[in-house]
DNA sequence: CTTTTATGAATGAAGG
DNA sequence: CCTTCATTCATAAAAG
């Protein structure tokens, strides 16, 4: 559903937040009205999604909210009359919650999650839903490998036009403030990107 | 369900704007922090209204009003005030000449483009059309892999009469830890929700 | 217009 | 870490 995602995505970024000097330090600001547009959005997303919540229990007597998500799933509950365990999937999938205190930990910064590490993390996540360690680690990996390919593949406009004299910067490199990444838009708009995925509008930030 | 409107709204509360005298106006203010939360929440909120969706969808095999009306609403009252939607998502689609290049360089063997290799072929493919080292990159990973589950479809293997449905990897690997069945699933907590990953609720449910 | 199919893209996991 | 693979999701394109 990209109505919502991408809706919202874009509200955040509607909301472009200005910049102002407040008293030597420059902090970023939203006039009331950018607040007000925020809010709407927010509350019309609720209301939405209290309707939806609502059409849902009216149709669903029996709560089997979680069983049901098959939604798209290839595979028919008829497929083994005889009793066979297929067992379907065994991927993991993150939940919302899970994803939400990754997504935190992982812009933290504190990288390289030790094996310390991933156990607290594991065990901070149980509660929401199935993990197990390895999950965390492979999820850590993913992201990090993923996120540096992203920056690298949305900046193949590596041209520093004014950094002839080779300023010695290297840890700051080249922070790109948003992620973007090489998409293409047959309607040669690029106005706007394509954030699909909740965690993609994570790259937003540019600490290490 | 009220998980909706209270998540939103320990949203808002959770993002308390600061205020700041800006050259004699005082102006509403977050931090970097503050606004990163704001929209990792609203994505957060957007994955989960999604699933919503879909799990609606896959109940009402009927296509009742959700479908549609969800389907074709634009809440967006705010971003385009002309009325004209913003190009949301949209998807590479190789031209011909595109195509025939890589279907080209694909039969040549070369199983794995190297990093090198994606950029030579994302440079031939330029002035053909929108691309990018990504859908480059995505193409040939999903060739190939369509190209073999095609091969394995069509050789039914050794000895396998019957089961068309079956067709499960014979490298099946349940390598899943040892761990895997640590799962806390119906927690009653507002949070959750009752999102479980898919693979942990047809575990508990196991098929209706 | 609705349903189905083909395929681009995302991502968890394995290998090296 | 980095690369590769397998599976799944989403959507443009095709079929009805």
């Amino acid at each position: 559903m990209e109505w919502g995602k991408q809706n919202i995505v874009q509200v955040a970024d509607e909301v472009n937040i200005g910049v102002v000097n407040n008293g030597g330090v420059f902090v970023k600001v939203m006039t009331d009205e950018q607040i007000e547009i925020l809010r709407k959005q927010i509350a019309v997303h609720a209301a939405i999604c209290e309707q939806l919540v609502h059409l849902h229990k009216s149709l669903t007597l029996q709560h089997d909210l979680a069983g049901a998500r098959f939604g798209n799933l290839y595979y028919d509950p008829l497929m083994t009359p005889g009793g066979h365990r297929i067992t379907g999937r065994q991927r993991w999938t993150p939940t919302a919650v899970q994803l939400q205190i990754l997504e935190r930990i992982f812009d933290q910064g504190n990288g390289t999650p030790s094996k310390q590490k991933i156990k607290e993390i594991t065990s901070e996540l149980c509660p929401h839903g199935q993990i197990s360690e390895t999950n965390v680690y492979n999820w850590f990996q993913n992201r990090r490998a993923r996120s540096k390919r992203k920056q690298q593949a949305a900046t193949p406009n590596t041209a520093e036009p004014e950094v002839e004299t080779n300023v010695e910067s290297p840890n700051k490199k080249t922070t790109i403030p948003e992620d973007f990444q090489t998409q293409h838009v047959p309607s040669s708009r690029v106005e706007d990107l394509g954030f699909k995925n909740p965690e993609a509008s994570s790259a937003m930030n540019s600490v290490d």
